[in-house]
DNA sequence: ACTTGACACGAACGCCGTTCGTTACTAAAA
DNA sequence: TTTTAGTAACGAACGGCGTTCGTGTCAAGT
């Protein structure tokens, strides 16, 4: 508040030097923590740079001194995910269930939060905590007898059958936050069914309302025992061409 | 070219009224095949309502009235790809061997047109020839003594299977695509997990050659065999308690 | 000729991911 | 203490998206 001695009287013309609020410190937990927020209450498509710069209160380039990307950040956020996943302490006894509960854990720990599950289509996830569960799945199945490769194969495949049926359920859920009703678009989809021809579609109009029968996750239960009966029955034939 | 009795003269500060060119049709089909063209030569990024309309040498906007959405877009483009799967003509003695391949043939398909099988992920496809590939599915798997609801769910639940297998590949295709060389990413996976702490992840570190072992369509096959395996265990079952 | 409904399409809306250039801040070096 | 260098923060802008609105054109029916 001391005048240079030499100080002139700034001209009028002159735009005044705006006011600069002090700056915010961010960091990538706290993105990837907002971001997770915004995908739990809102869903994957809420989640925009923009949208999670605007809730910490600043702009989406700010971002970018933390994570390289969006995918960057969804990746970040998928593993946090992964991250309720509950692992087991392995018992050679019980390592089908083990395994199978796994499995079942990791959906569900996917369809708690919409459809982030895309992000585990088409890249292998490598987060601490997919790694984490991802060694401990072939762990059990290690334990099991089932064979090397087929281990190695198997937790990539089972891993992408998990993540297809999260996205799956998530899309429902979706429809519903946009307010329209799942059950009325499976009712549809019945009668729409049932109406086929029958000289053309037989099975299907036969079928129509077993095809209706049943949630998305006792879909997934059905699909994931066929995996594991395969899985199965590969441990068991390595034990006796052993 | 007649004047007017009383014609004045235009005021020369007037824009003179602009040339329309004759207007195009446009049809469904239309708007469909050049969708497929487009994904077929760039990947479904590349299908934009503007994108189509530019190949079309019109607007985006023109596209609305022959389709509701981009979504109905994907679901028309879809179907046509799913015309592409051949249907076998049914052999009680061969269901196994049908019903897998119809499978494959179906991956096959989808996989060659980029992650278009996005669009199977939370809708059930009902084009058609979707309606067409399941009706034979279906009835293969009851030919073959599959119990009613399991052929109801295999549907759905392989059919998911499939398509997650060939979106996956997708993502592959278009990271070449994007100039970034598929190999190069898997060998820098294999790198990471071959080089992860042995103490804290044994499995996966004695493992990680075997998890790069082997083409996406070959763990498809892999996958797919498991999912066969418990189906036909689920007939024996059927027939022995029948 | 006039009316009506459907199609064609430009402009614009609201949104997106990301880059570029500038400013602010801090630690290290001079 | 001042200067320098590197990094973080952030607004503006770029190029793109899906979609709607309003207007004009066209063809069929009255």
């Amino acid at each position: 508040m001391t005048a240079a001695p030499d100080a002139v009287p700034e001209p009028p013309w002159r735009t005044p030097r705006k006011a600069v609020p002090a700056r915010r410190q961010l960091s990538r937990e706290v993105i990837v923590e907002v971001a997770l927020q915004v995908l739990r209450a809102e869903g994957i498509d809420a989640v925009s740079m923009r949208r999670v710069a605007t809730e910490l209160g600043t702009g989406a380039a700010s971002l970018y001194a933390h994570i390289a990307n969006k995918d960057e950040l969804l990746e970040l956020v998928f593993d946090e995910v992964v991250g309720e996943v509950p692992v087991p302490e392995p018992d050679p006894r019980r390592w089908q269930e083990q395994v199978t509960q796994l499995w079942k854990d990791s959906h569900a720990a996917l369809a708690r939060h919409g459809d982030i599950a895309r992000v585990a289509l088409g890249t292998v996830p490598l987060g601490p905590n997919a790694l984490r569960v991802s060694e401990a799945t072939m762990a059990l199945l290690r334990l099991g007898g089932v064979p090397d490769q087929t281990v190695a194969w198997a937790v990539d495949v089972v891993g992408l059958f998990v993540a297809a049926n999260a996205v799956e359920g998530a899309v429902h859920v979706d429809r519903q936050r946009a307010g329209r009703d799942p059950r009325a678009y499976f009712e549809q989809v019945g009668r729409y069914l049932s109406e086929l021809p029958a000289d053309r579609f037989p099975t299907m109009a036969a079928l129509a309302p077993l095809m209706l029968q049943g949630s998305g996750e006792e879909r997934f239960v059905f699909g994931l025992n066929l995996l594991v009966e395969g899985l199965v029955a590969q441990a068991d034939r390595a034990r006796t061409t052993r």
